[in-house]
DNA sequence: TCGTGGCTTTACCAAATGGTAAAAAACACG
DNA sequence: CGTGTTTTTTACCATTTGGTAAAGCCACGA
């Protein structure tokens, strides 16, 4: 029988990443970013995102074990850093105050990645193939935990009673609707600047009318 | 020279299609909604559509000139109805319910039609490469139009005072989320049929709550 | 019954695409 | 330096994909 275990409990031999590797990790990473979240999973190519990288396609082979290991390596560097806005809902904070922070940290984060927001949209519209895992397992029991805050928030008297599910749902469809429906908005509202104004101030009076409870 | 003109002025000297002309191109389209809807349209390939029509791929190319022609035929024949719920937008009605009706409408449309509304996502998300003549020609003066008859009720003390456009586009975001992303939404609300009533009455909370003027 | 014209299938094709093999180049380091 | 390792390139390959050519099928009127 094999000689029982001497090394060191390493699972995977992985040596850690060189300089080199990191760098173009991430500079694949980010092409990927760009092609992806403009056509899809199947409509993207690696000659696409080769390009883009500014190297050749084997070499993507070299860093990821293809187009599928490139997609999903995204989705997994992003899941994180997408929930943190909403991690950040302090249960000890004012809760209309948390709740609009909230709000205008979604839309900060919509202004400057678009390209991870319309990653998102594009992979869940199309039946978040590579993503239903992470969407039980790191959103959901997210999602959860903060709408029992929200809803004992409202059970204290400290917000207008309502569906809390629903109340997240519609900060998540308001403040994605701009990045994600950007060339849509482009054509009807041509002002960007002034758009994103009277975006912002909009979607505050929103939730601020819609949760200030009656006194 | 040619002979100058002495049939009757038929620019394109397209015939009538016959019955099973109409019926093979509508079970093109619906095929192509279901592919394009699910993978954009560098993602869906002919064989897909032509598998979910129940026809050869050469058959396709019968009816029509090649994938960009399906597409487009697809979103010509889209665009009109995907509007008539803004149209029917009436200057004579009573101003809130006029709206709450639209929003209605629109909710009503993201339920039974979620393949329209996802196969309108994906291009918008992609930048309407084939879509944003349309946008231009039919949609913004729509919009326009729509959102001076809002303004003028606001004028009129009708509706509480805010950007037209804003309320637009609020209601396209909230409507359309449920449909778009379906998937995300039943990973967080698993029942179904007591979730489309909760978010239709979030949404008519949420508008009533905004449009009733201050007395 | 025989054409005739609209419809459908079979057999292809060239380009694009995801991926591999192996040599060459660049690098790390004693 | 020289040598072993990491990184990059060149040359391919099999499959997929959009599309074509041409023959076959089929209903229907003369």
């Amino acid at each position: 029988m094999p000689a029982p275990s001497e090394k060191p409990p390493e699972k995977t031999p992985e040596k850690k990443p060189s300089r080199i590797q990191i760098r173009n990790r991430k500079k694949i990473i980010d092409a990927a970013l760009d092609v992806f979240s403009q056509h899809g999973f199947r409509g993207a190519t690696l000659d696409q995102i080769a390009e883009a990288a500014g190297m050749s396609k084997p070499n993507l082979i070299y860093y990821f074990d293809g187009k599928e290991a490139i997609h999903v390596a995204l989705l997994n560097a992003l899941m994180t850093e997408w929930l943190d806005p909403l991690r950040e809902l302090d249960a000890e904070g004012d809760p209309l105050e948390e709740i609009l922070g909230y709000v205008r940290r979604k839309m900060e984060m919509s202004r400057q990645f678009p390209r991870e927001s319309r990653l998102f949209a594009i992979e869940i519209i199309q039946g978040a193939p590579r993503m239903l895992p992470h969407l039980e397992s790191d959103l959901k029991p997210l999602f959860d935990e903060k709408c029992a805050l929200i809803a004992g928030w409202m059970n204290a008297g400290k917000l207008a009673p309502q569906d809390p599910q629903q109340l997240v749902m519609s900060i998540w469809a308001l403040t994605q609707h701009f990045a994600d429906f950007d060339t849509q908005v482009r054509v009807l509202v041509p002002d960007e600047t002034a758009g994103w104004k009277a975006a912002n101030a909009h979607v505050e009076t929103i939730f601020r009318a819609i949760l200030t409870p009656k006194g």
